[in-house]
DNA sequence: CGGGATCCACTATGATACTG
DNA sequence: CAGTATCATAGTGGATCCCG
């Protein structure tokens, strides 16, 4: 979710647009996240400023490529809402739960 | 990897064969997933004799409709295993590790 | 603001043993 | 063979507090 919104906001952005864009997703995770893809060097991280902190985190031409199959698969659950809405309604029909322990109560 | 590995096989295979073609993958999380799969209705399970058991798990056609964009997706890491590669170098070049508690000791 | 450090409740998974 | 049950444990991620 990460590359696929940093390549939607142009292939770069600062750390609080792209958290403010996922929402749900955490500091930590963000962080940690992004420290793996910057490890993986999908990603680049450039530091402008230490105070107040403008931090830009970039895609590199790897994660670039990287990028590519993500949208696809974008694409293909737009494509497809109606397989991934018949997904969840036999999840539903099911039991409630798909926690085999949870089940058994 | 279950769903790709019955596709591979044909859309259907036996509880054995499927896991032996899947290296690494354990009695329990097979059965596991082969449950949450079936309770999505992405495949169904046969019951064809009870002793010795004789069972068979196939693709439902909505199962066929996920399998396509896996079967990019591992058709993609085929055509980029360069970029693949890439990826595992540069784990290594970083701190041998991706625990971010390992790496302060 | 960006992000590191800690604490902690879950969750996930392998191992093992057991059943028909 | 196919599957279930139980246990111990590593891994996960949110909440919170702190720093420059």
């Amino acid at each position: 979710m990460i590359l696929h919104t940093l390549h939607l906001l142009g292939g770069h952005s600062r750390p609080g647009q792209l958290q403010r864009s996922i929402p749900g997703l955490s500091k930590k995770m963000m962080t940690q996240t992004l420290r793996e893809l910057e490890d993986k060097g999908l990603v680049s991280r450039e530091i402008h400023q230490i105070m107040p902190p403008n931090v830009d985190y970039s895609l590199t031409p790897l994660g670039k490529i990287f990028v590519e199959p993500i949208e696809q698969l974008y694409l293909w659950g737009i494509e497809h809402a109606d397989a991934l809405e018949a997904l969840e309604a036999n999840e539903r029909l099911a039991g409630t739960t798909t926690d085999p322990l949870e089940a058994a109560e």
